[in-house]
DNA sequence: TTTGTAATGTACCAAACGGTTAATTAAAGG
DNA sequence: CCTTTAATTAACCGTTTGGTACATTACAAA
């Protein structure tokens, strides 16, 4: 009754052949739903110009993430889990910890620029309220290893006596993430009102220096 | 035809008698739409919703701002023109250099602080690349001043010896900016992830003169 | 070979959504 | 008072969108 459009002579449509494989199938899901998630928000993608984009159907989405949101958290997951292992490549225990302190600094400021797609991901997040990441454990487990870095750089700064007793590492993290995250995050918008020339490969090395310093003054004691 | 499920001895509904007052609409709609926008995005705002909560009807929105973009365009230069005029109240000319440049980050990271809805449109905003921000002269105008604040402080300090050379106000206005604006537009996943105590009044007092102590010993000669 | 199950493709749907049509009322101008 | 236009209401519409039903295929175990 429904097959009225299809030429009469040809019986059955003949169906393309194909090979199972879940992790890969999985992994291509994600990584387009990254990218569409990033570009237009959580409610701005869309569940069809994501499968699209796919090298499987839109039906496979969900019977792998279930739905929308499933694929969205799954994606942020994804996302943190990648970022933060770019991280812990850093290895710092070995340098003095004002030179350590500063290589934090602009490793940090790279990484995030180096993975829009990430903060993008994380601004979404925010706008959410963070209901997506309260959610999963495995994020907020990743994440308490992430103070422990900067915390034995400045420990160890404080019992040299190069670096100022009595700060409080996580401000010192979030100092640090508060500029290198806002110089992504925000580089639209900024670039539109105060010139588009801070984007720049030199402007950029500058504020990445500058960025150091400012960092650097305000632990190091006489900085 | 379609008159079945009212009343038969009802013949007409009466219409509800209304006055005119196209302004007090217009402001009624934008200040719901702000809500609206800021709490679910550009696309996760339902215009149904946004009526809704209005004390008229979805066809005045249309009537007034043409279709979802426009509103969307009115409300975000309805934010950015509150919040700017905000900070001219702002009179920091009288104060020596050191201290007008305290008082101004203060205020600075107070008044994000007081605006989580314009942060959030600015949010929305970058996800969508600024596009909407590029279209209004209005906003970029605006900005134009915003600059001249910090760069007029920055001379006084210069000329008087108590601040550094060489240093680009947009640079400064940018440092100050990142944190105040990280503080809020992150407040969600930040929390989440370095614990909730960040966000009562008096780490954010102390946060935010620690703010003040980072942008003073970066600009202030032997800060 | 048979059979059960996981994986995949195709076609489809109900609801939500942005937007519109058309009639109606308030208020200002002559 | 009449006419015109701006403002407002109520009902409706076509498309998009997230999500499904169902048939079919690959593959492994028995």
């Amino acid at each position: 009754m429904s097959n009225i459009d299809s030429a009469p002579d040809e019986p059955t449509i003949r169906r393309a052949s194909w090979k199972q494989d879940p992790e890969g199938v999985k992994a291509n899901i994600l990584a387009v739903a990254l990218e569409e998630f990033s570009r237009n928000g959580l409610s701005g993608a869309r569940m069809n110009e994501i499968a699209a984009k796919t090298q499987t159907s839109k039906r496979m989405i969900y019977y792998y993430f279930g739905d929308k949101d499933g694929l969205y958290l799954k994606v942020l997951e994804a996302a943190y889990q990648e970022v933060r292992q770019g991280e812990e490549k850093l290895d710092l225990d070995h340098l003095p910890p004002t030179e350590a302190l500063e290589r934090l600094v602009e490793f940090t400021f790279d990484h995030h620029r180096k993975n829009p797609d990430f903060i993008r991901l994380v601004m979404i997040e925010n706008i959410h309220h963070g209901s997506y990441l309260a959610h999963s454990d495995v994020i907020r487990k990743m994440n308490k290893a992430a103070i422990s870095q900067i915390e034995e750089i400045y420990n160890k700064g404080v019992s040299t006596g190069v670096f100022r007793q009595g700060l409080d590492p996580r401000r010192i993290h979030w100092m640090i993430s508060a500029m290198s995250f806002f110089n992504v995050s925000n580089a639209a918008t900024f670039s539109l009102l105060f010139g588009a020339d801070l984007q720049t490969d030199e402007e950029q090395s500058a504020l990445r220096a500058e960025v150091g310093q400012i960092v650097t003054k305000f632990v190091v004691l006489n900085g």
